[in-house]
DNA sequence: AGCACGCCGACT
DNA sequence: GTCGGCGTGCTC
C-alpha cells in the first residue's frame, strides 16, 4: 500500500505555511521529524515530515515522491512536532518559522551540513609507504604527529589521490565521528557548598510536576539552590535546563557551572562560534549532555526526559524575542513542563507583577528565600533629591552627597560603581524646576517627545499633545528632555574625583571579543576604582571591595512610555543594590531623583517587595492593564504605505464589529501609524486594543480569525508586549 | 520564497 | 517584429 506524508517546506513565506503532501518511496523508510528534499515547483527544497499517513487529500495524480532524505534519524522530536503546532497556533506564526528555532542555524545555511565528520587515523599496523610516494609519506608522517585528523583537512593539503591511496592500501582508516569542538572556559575549582537552611528548605519543597515561583532577595543564594535542584534530577536519570538571561551569562557563571557539571552540561550563549554552537547542540540531541545552560533560545533545546526547567531572572525583558518570530519563553517552558510532566522553576529577586499576581492566586507555588546566605542586611539605600540639588546651584549630574561619597571610597581605597539607567532611546520631557512629567489622560503612561514633530505622543493610544513649553504644575520654562551618556559621566568623574581610575562597561566597550571580560578583571585589580555602566553591571558580578552604588538619573526607566516602567525601576533599583557590600562591610547606595516622592522609591528603599507588589498589581486593575486585562498590537508592514494603511484599515473595521459584540471588554481600541513609522523602507501601521480577561482567549481567537491571511503585509501579533516601536 | 506565465512599452 | 519590464498566481 502507498504511504504518504505531510510535509513542511522549509521557507518563511505566508503562502507556503502549511502541509504539502507526498509519496513516500517504497523502497524509502521514513519516520515523523525527519529532515527531506522535495521536488517544489520547479525546484528542489527542504522540508520537514510531521505526519505519515496511508491515504492523501490532495489530488494522487499531482502529488509527487520524496527526493531524498537528508539525515537518517528525526531532527524534529515528537515534542518539539507538538511544540510548534502550539506556538504556531497561539502566536499566530509561521510553521516553517518557529521549526527554524528548533534547529542550530548551520544545518540551514550551506545546502546541507552532515552531522558526522569524515576522519582519518593511521592503522594500529600498516607498511611505510615506499620512498618513492613522497606525498603518501608525508601523509603518514603528519598523522604520526598529530593524531587523528578531518578527512578533508588532510586531502585538502595533501592532495586526495596520495590520501585515497593509502586509504585502499589499508594505511589509513576512515571513520565517521561525533566531532565536538568544546567551547572554551575558565578553569575554576568546583565550588560546591554546603546549603543554609533556608536554601535546604527551598529545594525540598521543589519537589512536584508545578510550577514554582522562588523569590529570593539578592545574595540569597538562588544558583546554589538551582544547581542542587539540577543535581536531585540528574541523580535520578533526568536531565535539566535552565535559562539565564544573555547579559548573565558570564564567564564566571558559565566557568560554575562546567565545573560543577563537567561533561555533562552543554552551555549556549552569543559568543559561540558557530561550529561550537552546532557541536553543542549535536551533544543535546544525542543525549551526551544531560544539562543545558544557555539563554532565552536554550528552550528549544532537543533534551530529552526532561527532569526539571529553570528560568533564572525570571522578570527580565529579555525572555521576551522581540523580533520574529516573537515568543515568550515562560509560554514555552509551560508547553515543555506540561509535556514532560516535570517542575517549572521561575526564580527572581523581583518577579514580574504577572509572575507573582500568579503566586497569590494558587495558579503557582511560591517559594521565598528572605534572607541573604552572609546574613548581612541589604545595603543603605539614600535617596537624593535633585531638584533641591539644583536649587542650591548643583546643576551638575553628580549630587553634592555623591561626590562627598565617592571621594570617600578613593581614600579608603575601596571601589565603587555608577549605574546609568538608560532604556531605549526614547525620551521624556521633565521640568526641571518641579519635576514634572507629562502623561496620557487616557493611559497613565508618560508620553514620549518626538523631536521631529515636536510632539509628545502616547506609545499606547497614539493620543497627541503638544510639547510642554510652560510646565502646567509650576509654570517654569525650564523644560528638558534629559538622557546622559556613559562618555560625559565618564569624562565628569575624571574631573570631580582625581585621582581614580574609571572603567567604561556598556555596548560600545564589551562589543569586542571578551571586551566584558577584560573590563571585569582590570577592575577587580584595580584599587581605587569606579566602574560605569549600563544594565550589564547590575547582574550578578560580585566584587567583594564595592562599598558604593550610584544611580545615576533613576527617573529614567520611571518615564518610559510603558505600562512596566515603575516595575521595571523597581527590579533596577534592587539589583543595583544589590552590588554593594557583598562582603562583610556593609554597602551604600545613592540614587538621585528628580521624583524623590514616587511610591517607586519609598517601597525599593525599604526593600518592600510585598508592599510594592500590592500597590503596583491594585494600579493595574484600576486603570486595566496586565494581569487585569489584556493588551493586543497587530503590526502591518510593506514598502507601499497606502497598502499598509489601507490594509490596516480594514482589519480594524472588523475588529471593531467584534468589539461591538463585547462592549463591557474592550477598554481600547485604535489604528494609527507605529511609533517607528518606517523601518528599513517599510511603513508599519499598527491596530492597538485592551481588553478585559474574563473572555480575552475567545476575543483573541476573534481577532486572530478576522486577520485577511492574503494581505500583502506582512503582519505580526504581540500580545502584552514590553516596548512599543 | 521563487519561478513561470502573461500582457504592455522601446529597441537592434 | 522581439526583448524585457514586473504584476499575478501557484507550488503537494
Amino acid at each position: 500500500m502507498d504511504l504518504f506524508a505531510k510535509i513542511i517546506i522549509d521557507q518563511d513565506a505566508k503562502a507556503l505555511d502549511r502541509v504539502f503532501e507526498y509519496k513516500i518511496p517504497d523502497d524509502m523508510q521514513v519516520e515523523v521529524g525527519e529532515r527531506v528534499m522535495v521536488p517544489f515547483g520547479a525546484r528542489n527544497l527542504q522540508g520537514f515530515i510531521v505526519e505519515i499517513c496511508d491515504e492523501c487529500s490532495y489530488d494522487e495524480s499531482k502529488v509527487k515522491p520524496i527526493a531524498s532524505k537528508i539525515e537518517n534519524f528525526p531532527v524534529i522530536k515528537k515534542e518539539m512536532l507538538q511544540l510548534m503546532f502550539h506556538m504556531a497556533d497561539k502566536l499566530h506564526l509561521k510553521l516553517a518559522s518557529v521549526l527554524r528555532l528548533f534547529l542550530p542555524s548551520e544545518m540551514r545555511t550551506d545546502k546541507v551540513k552532515e552531522l558526522v565528520v569524515r576522519q582519518v587515523r593511521l592503522a594500529d599496523e600498516f607498511e611505510m609507504p615506499s620512498s618513492r610516494a613522497v606525498k603518501q609519506i608525508e601523509i603518514v608522517e603528519h598523522l604520526q604527529a598529530n593524531g587523528q585528523q578531518k578527512f578533508t583537512d588532510v586531502s585538502n593539503q595533501f592532495g586526495h589521490a596520495a590520501l585515497s591511496a593509502l586509504v585502499k592500501k589499508g594505511t589509513v582508516i576512515v571513520e565517521e565521528v561525533q566531532e565536538f569542538r568544546s567551547p572554551e572556559f575558565d578553569i575554576i575549582q568546583n565550588s560546591k557548598r554546603e546549603l543554609t537552611p533556608l536554601q535546604q528548605r527551598a529545594v525540598d519543597s521543589i519537589c512536584e510536576n508545578k510550577t514554582y515561583l522562588l523569590h529570593g532577595v539578592t545574595g540569597s543564594g538562588k544558583t546554589e539552590v538551582y544547581m542542587n535542584l539540577i543535581e536531585k534530577q540528574l541523580a535520578c536519570q533526568k536531565t535539566a535546563v535552565m535559562l539565564v538571561p544573555e547579559i548573565s551569562l558570564t564567564p564566571q557563571v558559565l566557568a560554575n557551572f562546567k565545573a560543577r557539571f563537567g561533561d555533562n552540561v552543554a552551555l549556549i550563549h552569543s559568543g559561540l562560534s558557530a561550529g561550537e554552537r552546532f557541536d553543542e547542540w549535536k551533544r543535546i540531541f544525542f543525549g551526551q549532555a544531560k544539562v543545558v545552560v544557555g539563554a532565552r533560545s536554550a528552550i528549544f533545546c532537543p533534551l530529552e526526559n526532561l527532569g526539571i526547567i529553570i528560568i533564572d531572572e525570571e522578570h527580565e525583558q529579555s525572555y521576551v524575542s522581540e523580533s520574529n518570530p516573537r515568543y515568550d519563553t515562560h509560554m514555552v517552558a509551560e508547553f515543555r513542563k506540561n509535556y514532560n510532566n516535570c517542575a517549572l522553576v521561575l526564580g527572581s529577586a523581583t518577579p514580574s507583577i504577572e509572575s507573582y499576581a500568579k503566586a497569590i492566586d494558587g495558579e503557582s507555588q511560591l517559594v521565598e528565600m528572605p534572607v541573604r546566605v552572609n546574613g548581612m542586611e541589604m545595603p543603605k539605600i539614600v535617596v537624593i533629591d535633585m531638584l533641591m540639588e539644583m536649587r542650591q546651584g548643583n546643576n551638575q549630574i553628580f549630587s553634592i552627597p555623591l561626590i562627598y561619597e565617592l571621594k570617600s571610597i578613593v581614600e579608603q581605597k575601596k571601589q565603587a560603581m555608577i549605574f546609568i539607567n538608560r532604556r531605549g532611546f526614547s525620551s521624556f520631557q521633565r521640568c526641571r524646576q518641579c519635576g514634572y512629567v507629562a502623561k496620557c489622560t487616557d493611559c497613565d503612561v508618560s508620553l514620549v517627545y518626538h523631536r521631529f514633530e515636536d510632539r509628545l505622543k502616547c506609545h499606547y493610544c497614539g493620543k497627541r499633545y503638544k510639547a510642554l513649553d510652560i510646565c502646567p504644575s509650576c509654570g517654569s520654562r525650564d523644560i528638558k528632555q534629559g538622557a546622559i551618556g556613559t562618555e560625559r559621566v565618564v569624562e565628569e568623574l575624571q574631573k570631580l574625583v582625581p585621582g581614580v581610575r574609571v572603567l567604561r562597561m556598556d555596548n560600545d566597550t564589551t562589543s569586542k571579543k571578551n571586551g566584558h571580560r577584560q573590563i571585569l578583571n582590570e577592575f577587580k585589580n584595580t584599587k581605587p576604582a569606579i566602574l560605569v555602566g549600563t544594565q550589564m553591571i547590575a547582574k550578578g558580578h560580585d566584587f567583594e571591595d564595592v562599598l558604593l552604588v550610584g544611580i545615576v538619573d533613576a527617573d529614567q526607566s520611571l518615564y518610559q512610555s510603558d505600562f512596566r516602567s515603575i516595575e521595571r525601576t523597581f527590579q533596577l533599583i534592587t539589583q543595583v543594590a544589590g552590588r554593594a557590600g557583598r562582603s562583610a562591610k556593609q554597602g551604600r547606595v545613592i540614587l538621585q531623583t528628580y521624583s524623590p516622592r514616587h511610591y517607586v522609591y519609598r517601597f525599593a528603599t525599604n526593600y518592600d517587595y510585598k508592599g510594592f507588589f500590592k500597590k503596583e498589581v491594585n494600579l493595574r486593575k484600576v486603570t486595566n492593564f496586565p494581569p487585569y486585562a489584556r493588551i493586543v498590537r497587530i503590526l502591518f508592514t510593506h514598502e507601499n504605505e497606502t497598502t499598509v494603511a489601507q490594509e490596516c484599515k480594514v482589519c480594524y473595521n472588523q475588529i471593531q464589529q467584534i468589539k461591538e459584540k463585547y462592549p463591557q471588554d474592550f477598554v481600547y481600541l485604535d489604528v494609527m501609524k507605529a511609533p517607528l513609522n518606517k523601518i528599513k523602507n517599510k511603513f508599519r501601521y499598527q491596530i492597538m486594543m485592551r481588553f478585559k480577561l474574563d473572555k480575552a482567549d475567545e476575543i483573541e481567537k476573534e481577532v486572530y480569525e478576522s486577520v485577511n491571511p492574503n494581505t500583502k503585509s506582512s503582519v505580526f501579533f504581540e500580545i502584552n508586549p514590553n516596548n512599543l516601536s
